[in-house]
DNA sequence: TTGTATGCGTTATCAC
DNA sequence: GTGATAACGCATACAA
């Protein structure tokens, strides 16, 4: 509601004066920063980068910005880090990791500052953005029994500690029954996410003779790691055995292409969580963010079902070893 | 200079009436935010995450808070990230990559806003961070003469495109002359870097049955790739030849223990980052940030002198595989 | 030491 | 449509 020819002669003193809004000033008569806070813990590791990343493209979109803290290691701190970004005006907080302490909750609601929490799902105190774990596994199994797999193992993280961890497990294990397949016990190891621990729970595994066909790596470390112990023992893949594993990082799938993955698109729980996050300060009261569902690659030849369970293989020689030819 | 009945009397009204101090005003006030911005070009991948983790590590233990800023995929945006941030008042700005558009200087001059550019080194437009390039290429030659090497080969980077690249390759070819030795030139493959292209590097070399007893890899995917690929010919690393790489991410020597690189304590980027722009904001006017020391990390058993080139090396029976023990 | 007025640059409200 | 004016909440300088 006003006139061309003023707001023209208004964009040109803008653009001759170089002016530029205050955002303070701004801040201070809107009551909004138009500024949402991250509190992200362990930033270096894992895939909380990316989930960053995702958050601040579907912000600025919008027109907000991110800001950034990060506990650096002291738990203890956090109470003072929410308070520095509540003292910025931050009009929405993201929270990164399921594990919270409490009074972060409190605060939050006391100030009513929207906020949601980040790589989790379900929980009493506030909305979360995560992935479909059960759907992921469902997803793997489905593809495993497809192929003709019958017994599978499973090498996954410590379900004790780690939540996500356990909805893998307990999803297998559910779909596995489904199936009518079986998961057998031998080969069924529970460790820490890494690629050694993968390297060594495979050749655990090897050992114990199991006949499953396939295996089910709970992260993409883990998955690493077993290949390159099946690899070492002149276990061809996936002809002989399938290995499947859950990419929280696409890193697995990068170091070995023929494998069969559930890839979490990771980047966007956070443009989901940004955009959960706009509609909440608009006052739009949206629905709680439902489970991002996974993508299942497989890479490499589908090829024919696998029939030999790593005991036969096992006792192959280990001069045919895979061609480099073979993974172009 | 205030009585202590009444700084006690205003900090329990504080604590009572859950106040906190409207940032927006103080900052209309003050005529600053006690913000600084980030500007990040790729922060899926790469090292940008850890540079940021230590800028924001800085930052916070002076007060100040951190403000990201990712120009997703267009270059064009650039220039409306920088006034977003400027409008958000930051006091001062940090910019990861070498390569910004020029208008950027232009206009963070303009308004006398301090800056940084991270994970560089010299540049006409203003001060960097940055690693000392050809100390770190110094820092593997010498260990690799000490070692025993005499020839070895190197497997880097596109010089054109990257500036870091290029001092790596140079840094090694001045050591190598510096020690007497000789860079082979069969040896010697320009690549992208990548897991696949260091395998495919590595697998060209080998054919190519240069005498180099030694491999530097310009950075620690290529490292990877490169052992993978002698892993699968049968090489033992670093009995019979030794593999050293930069390690920009902490990725090659996770993967293979028995690995000297030349570590890159990236949130040190961050950090001096952080210092100096501290620094820079409370007018304190600091010397231009100096090249960061690198960190040689030799893993695994230092070992006998290596005799073996890689022609030898190549001849001998696939079957004399590195059993797992040894590594452990 | 403590109280009090003024300005920081916008937005929003209200007359014009 | 357009122009003036009052908050917005804090820091600062000055008076008490």
């Amino acid at each position: 509601m006003i006139s061309d020819a003023t707001r023209h002669r208004v964009l040109a003193a803008v653009e001759r004066l170089g002016y530029v809004a205050n955002g303070a000033a701004r801040a201070l008569a809107m009551r909004r920063t138009m500024t949402v806070g991250a509190i992200v813990p362990r930033f270096g590791s894992s895939s909380f980068p990316t989930m960053i990343q995702g958050l601040e493209t579907a912000l600025a979109a919008k027109g907000y910005t991110l800001l950034l803290s990060a506990p650096a290691h002291e738990e203890a701190r956090e109470p003072a880090i929410l308070r520095a970004l509540i003292e910025r005006g931050v009009d929405a907080v993201a929270l990164l990791g399921s594990r919270q302490p409490r009074q972060t909750f409190s605060t939050l609601s006391a100030h009513r500052i929207p906020f949601v929490m980040m790589w989790a799902l379900e929980s009493d105190d506030g909305d979360c953005v995560g992935f479909d774990e059960h759907g992921a596994a469902a997803c793997v199994v489905d593809h495993l029994a497809q192929l003709g797999h019958r017994r599978i193992g499973f090498i996954g993280g410590h379900t004790a500690d780690n939540e996500r961890a356990r909805r893998r497990y307990r999803g297998i294990v559910e779909s596995v029954a489904r199936h009518g397949m079986s998961l057998c016990e031998r080969a069924l190891i529970e460790t820490d996410y890494g690629f050694r621990q993968g390297f060594e729970a495979m050749n655990t595994l090897i050992a114990s003779r199991s006949d499953a066909t396939a295996v089910v790596c709970g992260n993409d470390y883990l998955a690493a790691g077993a290949l390159s112990a099946l690899d070492r023992a002149g276990v061809e893949v996936p002809r002989d055995m399938s290995i499947a594993s859950f990419n929280d990082n696409e890193f697995a799938a990068y170091l070995h292409p023929p494998l069969t993955s559930v890839h979490l698109p990771i980047a966007e729980i956070g443009e989901q969580a940004g955009r959960y996050l706009v509609a909440r300060m608009r006052g739009e009261n949206p629905s709680p963010p439902s489970p991002l569902p996974f993508e299942l690659i497989v890479r490499g030849s589908s090829g024919p079902v696998p029939t030999r369970s790593l005991v036969s293989v096992r006792q192959r020689q280990p001069s045919k070893r895979r061609q480099t030819s073979e993974n172009p």
